[in-house]
DNA sequence: TTAATTGTTCGCGAGAACCAAACGGGAATA
DNA sequence: TATTCCCGTTTGGTTCTCGCGAACAATTAA
C-alpha cells in the first residue's frame, strides 16, 4: 500500500547472511564473547554460531583472542574508506578543524545516511565542552542542529518518508515532536540558511549549524559549532557565529565544486 | 601435520556468507557496483546476488544509492567501535600527535592483527612528508619499522608463524629478506629498543619506532616516527630521535597500566 | 573422581539458497 | 514511434547447504 521509492525493503532475504549480521552486532554489544554465549542469546545451536564465526574470522570481519570472538580492526580499514568515498570529506574535514581553532568551541560535520544522521567528523577547540557523539555515531535527524540543516535540504516527501521510518522521539522538553512544528522549522532555516538547536538534545548545550549545499545533490551534509549556554547567548549566538558557520558551509561548497 | 596454535583454519564455514563477504569485498574494490556487474565478476546468478544485497541494505552494511550498491557508513561507526577496543588507543593517539608536534614530521601508530600490522593513528608535523600509510591500513610486518618492533616482541614461534603465513615479499633492495636476517635484526632490536627503517620500503624515507610493551601483552603494538633521509642522518638519526620515541612508547606503557 | 563448563566435530533431514528464466521499466537507437 | 538492449527485480523449482542435536574433547570446579 504505501511504496518507499527510495530504500525499498522488498524481495528475499538470506537468512544466513542475517545470522552473522546478528553475530556481528552481538558480538560488539557483548564486547567480545564465545560460541555458548552468543548460541545462548542469539537462540542458535553453538554448530551454526560455530561455523558463522569461522567464516566471518577466514575473511577478517571477527578476529578470535584465545576463545573469545571480537570485532575486527579491518572494519577501521573499511570505514576509513567509506569515509573518503564522500566527496567532500576532505574539504569538510580541513573546515571543520579550522572552524574549532578559530572558535575554541566544538566543530562537528554530518552526511545523512539511512534517513539518519552520521557524524563523519569532530574537532575540540580550546574551551570545548565534551559532548557524547562520536565519530561515526547515527543520530535522528530532527533532534540535533545538523540533522535539521540536512533535513531542509530535502524534498518535504523524503522528509515525510524519514519520519514515518524513524518517527520523533523527544529527546528534551524542547525537541521538536509534531510533524507541523518540523516543517515550520525547517523553512525558517532555508530561509535564514542555519539551523539552531537551543537545548534540544541536551540541557545546557546549544548548537549551530549550516547546511551544506552539494553541487551534485546526491549527498547532504551540515557543519555546526556547539557550546554551553553560557557562552552562547545573546549576538555571538544570533549573529556572530551563524555567521562565521554559513562562511565555512560556503567555503565547503565551493572546494567541493573544483574536485 | 602444521597445527597452527591460534587462528586455526578448521571446521566447516558458510557458503552464503562467504558469498556476501565476497560481495563486501567486490563493492569496495568497484568503489560501488551494480547487480549484474556483480553477479558477472563473482560468477553468480542476478537473483543471489540481489537478496544478499537485500540483506545487507536491511542491516545497512550497504547502502543503494539509485541502481548502485555502495559501502555503509556504518562501517566507520564500527571502525570506530573496533580501535576504542584497543585501550592504549586513547594514549597512543595523544602521544602521536605530541611527537608529530615536537619533531615536525609524521608520527605513526600500529597494531598487530591476523599477523599483520595495522595503522590506528597518524599525525604530521610541520615539515612532515606524505607517506602512503593511512588509518586502517594493513602491512607485512616484516618490512616496517614499526612491524619489526612488534615482530621483536613475540615469541619465536609466532614469529615463524607468521612468516609461513605471509611470506617476506622484498619491497625494495633493503627489505629483509630471509628467516636469518630477520631474527639477527629482531635480536639488536630487543637489545637496543628501537627499531630502524632504511629504506626499506621506499626509496629516501627512514623510520624510527619502537615496541610499546603492553602490561597485560595480549596486544602488540608500536610507535614512530618518519621522514626523509635529507633529515634523518647522523646524531638526529642516531641518537636523538631514537631517544625521542623509546621515551614516547614509555609513556604509553605508563599510562596504559594506569587504566 | 565427578560434574559442569567450555569449544569442536559429525550425521542427517528439512528447507534454504542457489539458478534459470521470465518480467517490467528506462534509455538509447532506429 | 517502435524496437532493441540492458538494467534490476521477481518467481518456481531442485539441489545441496545449513542448521540442529548429540556426541566428543578439553578445562575448570567442586
Amino acid at each position: 500500500m504505501n511504496d518507499t521509492p527510495t530504500e525499498a525493503p522488498s524481495g528475499r532475504r538470506v537468512q544466513a547472511v542475517q545470522i552473522s549480521c546478528n553475530i556481528l552486532e552481538a558480538v560488539r554489544e557483548m564486547d567480545g564473547a564465545g560460541v555458548s554465549e552468543l548460541a545462548d542469546r542469539l537462540d542458535r545451536s553453538k554448530a551454526t554460531i560455530h561455523s558463522h564465526l569461522a567464516t566471518l574470522v577466514d575473511n577478517e570481519l571477527i578476529v578470535k583472542h584465545d576463545d573469545s570472538y571480537e570485532i575486527s580492526l579491518r572494519f577501521v580499514d573499511i570505514g576509513e574508506y567509506a569515509k573518503n568515498r564522500i566527496d567532500i570529506y576532505e574539504v569538510a574535514k580541513d573546515e571543520v578543524d579550522r572552524l574549532a581553532e578559530e572558535t575554541g568551541e566544538v566543530a562537528q560535520f554530518m552526511v545523512e545516511e539511512h534517513g539518519r544522521g552520521v557524524y563523519l567528523h569532530k574537532a575540540s577547540g580550546e574551551n570545548a565542552i565534551q559532548t557524547a557523539s562520536y565519530t561515526g555515531n547515527r543520530k535522528d535527524l530532527h533532534c540535533t542542529a545538523l540533522g535539521k540543516s540536512i533535513l531542509s535540504q530535502l524534498p518535504d516527501d523524503r522528509v515525510d518518508e524519514i519520519i514515518d521510518r524513524h518517527g520523533l522521539p523527544q529527546r528534551t522538553e524542547n525537541t521538536v515532536s509534531s510533524r507541523e512544528e518540523l516543517f515550520d522549522v525547517l523553512e525558517t532555516i532555508r530561509e535564514r540558511g542555519v539551523a539552531f538547536d537551543d537545548e534540544e538534545i541536551l540541557k545546557g548545550l546549544r548548537c549551530i549549524a549550516a547546511p551544506i549545499q552539494h553541487p551534485t545533490g546526491d549527498i547532504h551534509g551540515a557543519i555546526s559549532i556547539s557550546g554551553p549556554t553560557s557562552r552562547f547567548k545573546g549576538d555571538r549566538f544570533h549573529e556572530e557565529l551563524p555567521e562565521v558557520v554559513k562562511g565555512a558551509a560556503n567555503v565547503i561548497e565551493v572546494n567541493a565544486t573544483q574536485v
